[in-house]
DNA sequence: AGAATTAAAGAGTTTAAACTCTTTTATTCG
DNA sequence: CGAATAAAAGAGTTTAAACTCTTTAATTCT
């Protein structure tokens, strides 16, 4: 349903979210080892969260990745987006060119609830949403 | 969320379905055109549907592929089984090594609630139901 | 200024799913 | 029996996602 890369941009952006409260950064390091993710894939994984506006970075010593004004109030939604693009909307169960309403495949209805449903959790959490749920210990990014 | 193989399987095992209430015989052919599904990729499909008893078929000259008894009660999660193996059931959204009720991944709860809304479906409706909705015009296995 | 540090960028390799091509085996029919 | 037909089987290639390695650019600190 969603790509690994989704996974990983959402507990990393998490992550940083959750450890920035007080300015502090997060090196590529840190986050790798402490989420247990490929490093340098990561670090590509990043670099487009930055370029996106998600998180900022800053290069040198003591530096690393941190929250901005948005990362909060980012919807999840906009971080598949940029992981996976149209992936998860333009998609048929069965993978028939045309399914729609008018022309359904015999998966066309339930899982337009499924994915619907899916999509309307990652329209209305935020990152702020998940780093409250991962500091109150009701929700885990590791392990 | 399931492989094209899937899909391709259970287009094709409706298509039999439907088209061999009279004893008829689809060849691979007949069913990779009808279906629009690559010929060579779908024999091995088929291989594996046959293999597994849920549907017949015969070498030679006005050989093909076949409804047996049990293919119209065949379970769509039977199918999925045979395609995708443990793939959906032993799955994290967000691909966290461990991810249970009691250690969950921030998107478990709503990523259970979509995916167990699918695997009830799949264990409900079988060929035989898809093969009626086909024959009804009310879903479509192709364009 | 120079060395150290860290993200960014570039250029790969690996892996698994998807797909293709060829040969073999079984069956039918003249 | 021999030719034709069609599935089964084997052995590939292609493609995209996942992952790795190396070099470059920016920043800090002495």
């Amino acid at each position: 349903m969603f790509s690994k890369t989704f996974g990983y941009a959402l507990r990393a952006a998490t992550f940083v979210a959750q450890h920035s409260a007080n300015d502090k950064k997060l090196s590529l390091l840190e986050i790798a080892q402490g989420l247990d993710i490929p490093r340098h894939f990561l670090g590509k994984i990043m670099q487009d969260l930055v370029r996106n506006g998600i998180l900022d970075s800053t290069k040198g010593p003591s530096g690393g990745f941190f929250a901005n004004s948005r990362t909060l109030d980012t919807f999840l939604l906009d971080i598949l987006k940029i992981t996976d693009g149209q992936l998860l909307f333009d998609q048929c169960a069965l993978n028939i060119k045309r399914c729609d309403a008018q022309h359904p495949c015999p998966l066309h209805d339930d899982f337009a609830v499924c994915r619907d449903g899916m999509l309307r959790v990652l329209a209305l959490k935020t990152l702020g949403t998940l780093a409250n749920e991962v500091s109150n210990g009701t929700a885990f990014l590791v392990r």
